[in-house]
RNA sequence: GGCGUGGUAGCUCAGUUGGUUAGAGCGUCGGAUUCAUAACCCGGAGGUCGGGGGUUCAAAUCUCCCCCACGCUACCA
């Protein structure tokens, strides 16, 4: 018997928001698909994830709705758990990063790094709300950007411009919290030394897994160890999130980068607390394969940072595997949350109940192994009614009830075998090792080819033997072309059990059979003489027209929405402070010519401007590159505000700013005047 | 701009160390069939392998340049 051991996790969902399909296919498929098999071929595996429920951005969103960042979690915790369990993703614990096994087990291990002096200790000056009793994330201290003016600038970056700042760099910067300027004050902050590990990284990785990793994750990670690594913050000052473990971190918090892969180690132990397990054994023993499904955003995370971490601690067995996929998009479009352009799980059964199997189907077989790939509603029709329900459904259907037209439902005899008849057992009995070598390299698009293969063979074997004609004049050969039809079917229902464990279950209870583990697939005694199946159900339905225009037309009203500007409430910016006649009348806004525009060299945003402002001809250096080429804005007139501080960007004295609208997609748009108006026009 | 990954039939993808007429599934067209949710089965059409140079007796496969998509990174309205 194999008894080797598997640890396989899947990437914790963002606790701030419902689980969609590029999740689902990036991710929670593949990850299922795997583990389902090693458990068929009896390997000792334990599956974990949990929603990953700390970091800024959930405090910001229970901020906005007036609520408490637990409540948050609560509510996405809920939802996106009972998702899962809806597809049948099973895993063996679904946890999460604000119980108190995990608080205990990030502290010990940010406490071993700690004391064997594996952390940086630095103090630096961080920004402090001494009304508010405490120090400022960058994301929670506002000021004017130093680039563009934008005064609502996050201490991170500018929502405005893109820019990504330092708190320092804001003017005039002010805490989010009480609104009052906040104070400088020393804080002491703990860092993960990542230079340290390069010539591991590069030893374990680029020379190590260049042929077992997948080509983009090796070169993602190629590219990252290239540019240099720096140290890393692993604690902030902050209240939501696991507490530093030592005398002088009150106050502060695991970084959420540094607890959320812990939160793996979390839900192992808590498993094995619920069920008599060693935990250790799945995280400390060399010979534990551990194995992150995670999206292709996470690659760096995954290999190069929990690695340095598990290999500081130097307990820990290192991840065997990333095999990390890329996007998925929908209807040629990215999928965005704050879009709403998206199909939602829980959406998806409200509309199409009791198919799980036919989107765990679609998103495999078009899973973004490789590349980015698209979901299309047209497409996941064609699937279910050309593939789903033609092939596999309709294999299973015609045995089921031909052995019931011939045999009243009783497993007939398997007499004298043909040439024929051993080729088809011989191409069963090959399946099974093919597939295995699939999963085994976590090609499970390929894999369930193969598997639907099983069903091809079975069609063309009914079809090629004719036993509805043959049954008028040799019962018995009949027979033996449904007896062996019959143990395809079941080979079916091993097979297909990691990629659409519903519709097994659905089989096995036709053919009256009990699971069974892979060892016996491949075999043409599955079932035998005698057994009596029961009446045939269809696996499959077909999905018509209109179910499928309905859900083009749902997605199709959300950009409209979208564009009437009825969107998702977090996107449109909240209204600024009040100001004073005297405020504005600061700015001197223009009109002016575009007289001259040129690309700014090495720079794939920036256009270099010449303007006609009317009383003088100036400079201006603008981020439009994306959006304008330069020869279709010669000669627009546009307003430019002339009063702005001027700024060297790319060694190019910039004298001036052109106003743009920015749209949600991010796209700019002139601010034109509507008649003519000579240059030099004040705007008020 | 730098780095990474990808660009093969209408669509989704395979193509092992360069080697005979470049493959599969779906779609499409034609045929056959009726046990089956008009499904299954057979056959045909369809590709200058992103573009262009180079190496080679021989390149989708190696090399150089360019274009496009996605990601990371830098600069940035």
């Amino acid at each position: 018997m194999n008894t080797e051991r598997y640890t396989v996790t899947a990437a914790l969902p963002y606790a701030n928001g419902p689980i969609h399909i590029g999740h689902l296919a990036g991710v929670y498929v593949p990850a299922d698909i795997y583990v389902r098999y090693l458990r068929s071929k009896g390997r000792d595996v334990v599956f974990v994830s949990g929603s990953d429920e700390h970091g800024v951005p959930i405090t910001i969103k229970a901020k906005k709705e007036g609520v408490t960042p637990q409540y948050i979690v609560d509510k996405y915790h809920a939802q996106i758990k009972k998702s899962f369990a809806d597809f049948g993703i099973s895993f063996d614990l679904y946890s999460r990063t604000s119980n108190k096994v995990h608080h205990d087990t990030a502290s010990e291990f940010f406490t071993v790094l700690n004391d064997k002096g594996v952390l940086e200790v630095k103090t630096t000056d961080q920004y402090y709300d001494e009304k508010a009793g405490q120090f400022l994330a960058d994301r929670y201290i506002i000021g004017g950007c130093p680039n563009c003016g934008y005064t609502e600038a996050y201490g991170d970056q500018c929502e405005s411009c893109g820019t990504s700042l330092s708190p320092s760099e804001l003017i005039n910067p002010r805490s989010a919290l009480s609104g009052d300027k906040p104070v400088r004050k020393k804080t002491k902050h703990w860092y993960l030394p990542l230079n340290r590990y390069e010539t591991w990284l590069k030893e374990w990785i680029i020379d190590g897994h260049k042929k077992d990793w997948k080509t983009n994750v090796y070169g993602q990670c190629k590219s990252w160890i290239d540019q240099g690594l720096n140290a890393r913050a692993v604690t902030r000052d902050l209240d939501w999130g696991v507490p530093v473990p030592v005398v002088d971190g009150q106050g502060k918090v695991l970084y959420v980068w540094f607890d959320a892969p812990i939160g793996y180690i979390s839900a192992t132990r808590e498993w094995a607390a619920q069920t008599g397990n060693d935990w250790e054994k799945y995280w400390k023993d060399p010979g534990t394969k551990l194995v992150h499904f995670i999206g292709k955003d996470n690659i760096v995370f995954h290999c190069i940072i929990f690695p340095a971490m598990l290999k500081s601690h130097g307990e820990y067995v290192l991840p065997d595997n990333v095999p990390a996929n890329e996007f998925l998009n929908l209807e040629n479009n990215k999928v965005s949350t704050s879009k709403n352009w998206a199909v939602w799980l829980h959406e998806y059964l409200e509309d199409f109940p009791g198919k799980q199997d036919v989107l765990r189907y679609v998103l495999c077989v078009n899973a973004p192994e490789t590349k980015d790939n698209d979901f299309t509603w047209k497409d996941f029709q064609a699937r279910n009614n050309n593939e789903l329900v033609a092939i596999l459904g309709n294999f299973i259907n015609r045995v089921v009830v031909l052995t019931h037209k011939f045999f009243n439902g009783v497993i007939p005899e398997r007499g004298a075998l043909t040439a024929f008849d051993n080729k088809l057992i011989q191409r069963i009995a090959d399946f099974p090792d093919v597939l295995s070598l699939n999963f085994e390299n976590f090609k499970f698009r390929e894999a369930l080819n193969t598997f639907m293969d099983i069903s091809r063979l079975g069609n063309k074997y009914l079809a090629d033997t004719e036993p509805w004609k043959l049954i008028k004049e040799d019962r018995e050969r009949v027979g033996t072309i449904l007896n062996l039809s019959l143990q395809v079917a079941a080979n079916l229902a091993i097979m297909g059990e990691p990629f659409l464990p519903f519709t097994v279950e659905k089989i096995n209870n036709i053919l009256g059979l009990d699971k069974k583990q892979w060892n016996s697939a491949g075999s043409i005694d599955l079932i035998g003489t005698g057994h009596q199946i029961n009446e045939p159900t269809l696996l499959f339905e077909k999905i018509e027209d209109k179910a499928i225009e309905f859900q083009i037309n749902k997605l199709n009203a959300t950009k409209t929405d979208t564009k009437l500007g009825n969107k998702v409430n977090d996107e449109i910016k909240p209204v600024k402070d009040t100001i004073l006649y005297e405020d504005f009348s600061k700015l001197d806004l223009r009109i002016g010519t575009i007289i001259g525009a040129e690309k700014v060299e090495k720079s794939n945003k920036l256009l270099k401007l010449k303007i006609d402002t009317g009383m003088d001809r100036r400079t201006v250096v603008s981020g439009i590159a994306k959006d304008y080429s330069p020869g279709e804005i010669v000669g627009m007139k546009v307003s430019i505000l002339i009063n702005l501080a001027p700024k060297k960007i790319m060694g190019i004295e910039s004298q001036g700013m052109i106003l743009m609208g920015e749209g949600d997609d991010g796209k700019l748009a002139f601010l034109l005047p509507d008649k003519e108006i000579v240059n030099g026009s004040v705007i008020s």
